[in-house]
RNA sequence: GACCCCUUCGUCUAGUGGUUAGGACACCACUCUUUCACAGUGGAGACACGGGUUCGAGUCCCGUAGGGGUCGCCA
């Protein structure tokens, strides 16, 4: 039998965190076993629905590097099959027309609350004539649950979960619109799509319990269950749309790589051993549902940022100058010629170790590509008022007739030191301070090298004649 | 409230009856060092509680407590 999974977002905002998950991992189970991976737009909720969030979670979907096979199936357009199966049900005797209204089923839930009691329908119209229905109520569709005995699910993440049935109240199929609800709409599909296993938020556990009544009025097959356990945000609680739940959109604009959100992402409720770098193709050989753990987690940013630390610092050289220079543009406004990407392809290698997300990183390279003079802020000011100024007017003569290299720019400074018995430092935190404005770089002597004489030469000089220079 | 689920360092987790309870992030110290990082070494830090079962329990059973989820003509 070949897996056929599938992830239903429905699209009322962004693709968040949680769903992100579960979207990885219906696509790793389905990529694991050779399987399909399927996408369904739940839009039957029209009200809410856009096709800006439709957008959205493509996007985002994308952006992730999860891909899915065939074409996306929108909800809203297979309504009529669904009020097919209604009426189907009803003709069966399998459901029943219920003609209470909202204010009589409000009143009725208040009441066994006020009695403390379970809140749920209580099948008044179940065993009623039809002929005894008021005028102008427009009938929902409301399917006959057994009352007696249990339902089991033999959840792949949860294990065997069982309730009785006296829990379940007979939910409603068809709105008095005629419009199908979510719990027809999601059995329907998944029954039409072949979907095998049903992999999403354990918040939808109690709803299988229904929605496997519904698989048996009809005859057909439940699929497995595997409910995985929520994100919760830092206070423990569910993490949702209204509740610090972000979209993957965010994580991208804070400079994440796909390939770091993923592995994150895979380790959360899940592990392998004492694994933590899993690259995806590594993730699609190891991982199976069921050693999915049942706890929920919480999100850690620090965890995040450490593993794309550790995916920055693998990633292709020139992948990340596009993307640092994309930063650049966006949140320093400048622009990066052919000229600046050259610059930052030569110090990547010293770039990589010092950040910890783009934005890192095109914060720490931003100095490379800034016309003349910089500013310079005030610690490394400091160090130029101090004496740094006096110290760089006094060896910039000696400089132009230098060995341009990393090397022999270090051994030179070296020297200098030695001869006027300062510590390296003392020779280097002032050429940092007028090459980069800052007290905080990568190896000064590697930057002088990629910045090439002139424009090094050209910095100091600045340096040393803007006594007042433009401090931030 | 009813029903369902969960509970190992602060966080993510390994652990499936016998372990000095392991790893990772974060934290602290040290090493490296021209700054900041990276890297490396070391440190502190957990089985929610109470009963069983067993020669032996983080691992099995039952309670308790705490947390979460669901109870819509939303999805």
């Amino acid at each position: 039998m070949t897996v056929v999974t599938r992830f239903a977002p429905s699209p009322t905002g962004y693709l968040h965190i949680g769903g992100a998950r579960t979207a990885l991992f219906n696509w790793l189970y389905a990529r694991h076993m050779g399987g399909k991976f399927l996408l369904r737009i739940e839009d039957t909720d029209r009200a809410r629905s856009t096709q800006d969030a439709v957008d959205k979670i493509f996007a985002g979907l994308e952006w992730l590097g999860l891909d899915w096979d065939e074409d996306p199936v929108h909800q809203f357009a297979r309504a009529e099959r669904h009020a097919e199966v209604a009426r189907q049900l009803l003709a069966e005797g399998k459901a029943y027309y219920c003609y209470a209204t909202q204010e009589e089923l409000d009143e009725m839930r208040a009441a066994q609350r006020a009695a403390g009691q379970t809140v749920r329908y209580d099948g008044r119209w179940r065993d009623r004539d039809p002929s005894e229905a008021p005028e102008g109520v427009p009938p929902v569709i409301r399917l006959k649950m057994p009352q007696d005995g249990e339902t089991r699910i033999d959840d792949q993440v949860q294990g065997d979960v069982t309730v009785s049935n006296g829990q379940l109240d007979d939910m409603v199929l068809l709105r008095g619109d005629g419009t199908p609800t979510y719990m027809l709409s999601v059995v329907v599909d998944d029954h039409d799509m072949g979907i095998t296993h049903v992999i999403r938020g354990d918040d939808h556990l109690t709803n299988s319990f229904r929605q496997v009544q519904l698989y048996k009025a009809m005859g057909w097959e439940p699929p497995v269950f595997a409910h995985i356990p929520l994100i919760h945000g830092q206070d423990g609680a569910k993490l949702s749309k209204r509740h610090g739940a972000l979209g993957v959109e965010t994580y991208r604009d804070m400079g994440i790589l796909p390939e770091a959100m993923r592995n994150y992402l895979l380790r959360l409720g899940w592990g392998h051993g004492d694994d933590e770098i899993i690259p995806t193709d590594q993730a699609i050989d190891w991982f199976d549902i069921v050693d999915v753990g049942r706890s929920p987690s919480r999100m850690d940013m620090d965890k995040l940022f450490n593993l794309n630390g550790h995916y920055l610092r693998e990633a292709d050289d020139e992948r990340l100058v596009t993307l640092v220079a994309d930063v650049i543009v966006d949140k320093h406004g400048l622009t990066v010629d052919q000229h600046g990407s050259e610059l930052l392809f030569q110090a990547m290698k010293d770039l990589k170790p010092r950040a910890k997300s783009l934005v890192d990183m095109a914060d720490g390279a931003v100095f490379l590509v800034r016309p003349r003079p910089l500013p310079i802020d005030a610690k490394a000011e400091k160090i130029l008022a101090n004496g740094g100024r006096d110290l760089l007017a006094d060896l910039l003569p000696a400089m132009d007739g230098l060995e341009w290299t990393a090397a022999a720019l270090e051994q030179w400074a070296r020297d200098t030191a030695d001869a006027r018995e300062l510590k390296l430092g003392k020779v280097a935190q002032p050429i940092r301070a007028a090459l980069s404005g800052s007290t905080v770089s990568p190896p000064i002597f590697e930057v002088m090298e990629i910045l090439g004489r002139d424009e090094s030469l050209a910095r100091i000089r600045d340096a040393v004649e803007n006594t007042q220079s433009n401090q931030e």
